[in-house]
DNA sequence: CTTTGTGCAAAGGCTTTGCATGCTT
DNA sequence: AAGCATGCAAAGCCTTTGCACAAAG
């Protein structure tokens, strides 16, 4: 089982008070105190349990985030990063549709959406 | 422009006779007599030049492969790992409700299918 | 007291870059 | 001949791992 301690709870912390994925590079520089290789043990270890999800950025770094669970996917703001989570999926059926097309089974979909929020837009560009 | 090179070629023709998508190391390892750096170098201006486009593995490894333009999505086996295109694509739409529900602009959208091919079926798994 | 977590530094893996050499045009 | 491409090795990043020490239960 897991044990109780600080820079576990920072790190939580820090992933529920942030709306943005964030990589461990960045919490690490974030939090005082908290070691690098900690970070990355925690955040494997909170994807592992489900807690955490994982998006990958364009340089192929790995930022994490929570955001609950059931399917959904994710919207993501590409000037400010801001994440929001999208519970709306009518995916399915044309996941479906294209692996019978193409003879395939067992199909999984993954979708990312990327725009501008609001408040990017109104601050403009 | 670009020059013509005996390694330029390879790795052109590699990707064009591969059915899935592969990493500058494997094709590194696959093409006797090219560098690795110039592996890297040529997918990268491949992609550049939008001839190629770029998958991402779970461990982070950035897989190429040849698959023609126009808006497409791909279907992979999580098997053997081919990948076929599909030009089947009923986003637009929810994608654009979406982003109107969020107060999003601008949106693009990018899924992915994972599944299991025919022939991987029939194998067994 | 035992077990698990942390920190630091070293090591690993993928990718990029500097520089001299070779090949294309 | 001039310029771009290649090769090799070094360097860069992100991430993981080994080991001794500290903290939790």
């Amino acid at each position: 089982m897991s044990r109780r301690t600080e820079q576990r709870e920072a790190i939580l912390d820090a992933l529920r008070g942030s709306d943005r994925a964030v990589t461990a590079q960045e919490l690490h520089g974030t939090l005082e105190g908290v070691g690098l290789a900690t970070v990355y043990r925690n955040l494997q270890r909170l994807t592992d349990e489900g807690t955490a999800e994982t998006l990958r950025r364009d340089n192929g770094e790995q930022a994490f985030l929570i955001c609950g669970g059931g399917h959904h996917h994710h919207l993501t703001c590409r000037v400010c990063g801001r994440v929001e989570r999208v519970r709306d999926c009518r995916l399915d059926d044309w996941a479906g549709e294209v692996a019978a097309a193409h003879g395939f089974a067992q199909v999984e979909h993954n979708a990312e959406l990327v725009g501008v929020c609001k408040s990017c837009l109104k601050t403009g560009k």
